[in-house]
DNA sequence: ATTGAATGATACTTTTTAGGTATCATTCAA
DNA sequence: TTGAATGATACCTAAAAAGTATCATTCAAT
């Protein structure tokens, strides 16, 4: 898994363009080009997003998407969650019921302090940071 | 990029193997049932692992494979780098000429400096602390 | 009502990467 | 000379990421 994957690129980049128009919805439309994704991949990722609580979403002509709350209140943890699922630095075979010795298990101990320092901190980067 | 792949997790239990066997070789075949990998992708990890430094390697009857320094001296950065390459937590669209626009730019920077800190945790992780 | 612009849901395909195998060459101790 | 070991490398397979396609639903404007 890797942290930041295209589709969690894609996103930062949308919400800041969004956080930017200033306007009520934005329509996946007029977003596409400055993003530079295809439109229906876009589509997906946003309504990712909307189930995610992260992006309201108005039907019909003229609606489109908007942030749910105020772009220094949207973290990056947030687009990562949503779009790539828990945060997993080592893909120990514990996880897969495959391991069974100890070093591996000492391997992932030291790890799961690293990830929450590093979850902590991508936790601080918010869109607002990113206009 | 997955951090931790299965590479580097079994070339993790495999040095501590080697470093527990105290001895001054230590054939493949000796190794694979304790990690848990197939000998010949064992093998494959092994001969990086040589490469890059971290094992000596002594051919024929008798020979395998041994530490090229003691295990607090053999850090986890060490085999990721290894295995894996470079650290890339944001595979960001930047590194591929494609991107052009501000905002991936600002998300590059702000990893940047995350992920740093995050190498800097993972060198101080060694064979060692694994035993 | 009808139309067309928008999202909702979801199935499918393609591309890339990770994981793993196979094979032959080389070295070295017994 | 043999067999146990690594060196190098080509190849294959499986899984995940990236992207496409399609049809359903909603809603403002006419």
């Amino acid at each position: 898994m890797k942290l930041i994957n295209r589709e969690v690129d894609y996103a930062a980049r949308a919400l800041v363009f969004m956080a930017r128009a200033n306007k009520p919805t934005v329509p996946v439309a007029q977003m596409q080009e400055t993003v530079g994704a295809a439109g229906p991949f876009l589509r997906k990722i946003m309504q990712k997003l909307h189930r995610a609580g992260v992006l309201q979403a108005v039907k019909g002509k003229g609606g489109g998407f908007a942030l749910a709350r105020a772009p220094e209140n949207i973290r990056l943890s947030d687009l990562i969650s949503a779009l790539q699922g828990p945060l997993r630095l080592n893909d120990c075979v514990v996880r897969r019921k495959l391991c069974r010795d100890h070093e591996a298990c000492a391997l992932r101990r030291r790890m799961e302090g690293i990830e929450a320092r590093l979850l902590a901190e991508i936790a601080t980067v918010t869109v607002k940071d990113l206009i």
